[in-house]
DNA sequence: CCCGTTGGTAAGCCGTAGCTTACCGTTCGT
DNA sequence: ACGAACGGTAAGCTACGGCTTACCAACGGG
């Protein structure tokens, strides 16, 4: 609640590899090691996507003992989905006051 | 249901101006010019933006005359919020499979 | 019937995001 | 105490995404 948000979440998500990170840690959490292991690419790229995803609020890191064990953070992750119920709620307003138009064409 | 993504919705709101015009369009539809005239970039980009929108399933739009009325998509939008919900639930789980280690330092 | 309005497309420039390799600090095992 | 494992940081390269200007097509009003 009373965090900063240096970084938008809705940057954060907007590469692949940090949503395969993201994907990977909604399994389980798990260290820098592992997730390079699986991603197709380099430890130091993970280890600075992970530090945008922290920056963002998306993402948690623990250190235990010389590894870091990072895990998705369900409160980041609750903010971007309000943020869309707001977006869904309103576009519904939107749909209500223009109603359909016989003569206009469909996308 | 039965329709195709070409373009990836996180990828589409990974563009601060995208997300404005998804902002704009969430209070009401609006023409291309209209967006234009709010948004601090020129209308070709706006254009190539609700391009970008359109094939993410995030918008639809609507021949009226001369002019291209652009609206929310609110399924596009219930679509990332439901992916965000199962991340959201995944990561309860992983939550629980680890349980608290007292020796370990928060981030 | 012409002209103004509206908007999509082409071509091209530029900044930056993402990747890599190289290096260094820290922690644990033996 | 030394060495290996683990991971963050620096430096640098490359590709691509977003913006602009210029051009063109379509629809409508007078």
């Amino acid at each position: 609640m009373a965090s900063y948000r240096t970084e938008d979440g809705w940057d954060a998500l907007g590469d692949p590899t940090r949503r395969a990170i993201i994907a990977c840690l909604a399994e389980r959490p798990r260290a820098v090691g592992e997730l390079a292991a699986v991603l197709p690419v380099s430890r130091p790229a993970v280890s600075q996507h992970l530090r945008v995803l922290k920056d963002a609020g998306l993402v948690t890191d623990r250190t235990a003992g010389t590894r870091r064990v990072y895990r998705l953070n369900p409160a980041g992750v609750a903010a971007l989905r309000d943020q869309l119920d707001t977006y869904w709620s309103r576009a519904l307003d939107g749909f209500r006051d223009v109603t359909e138009r016989p003569d206009e064409e469909e996308s």
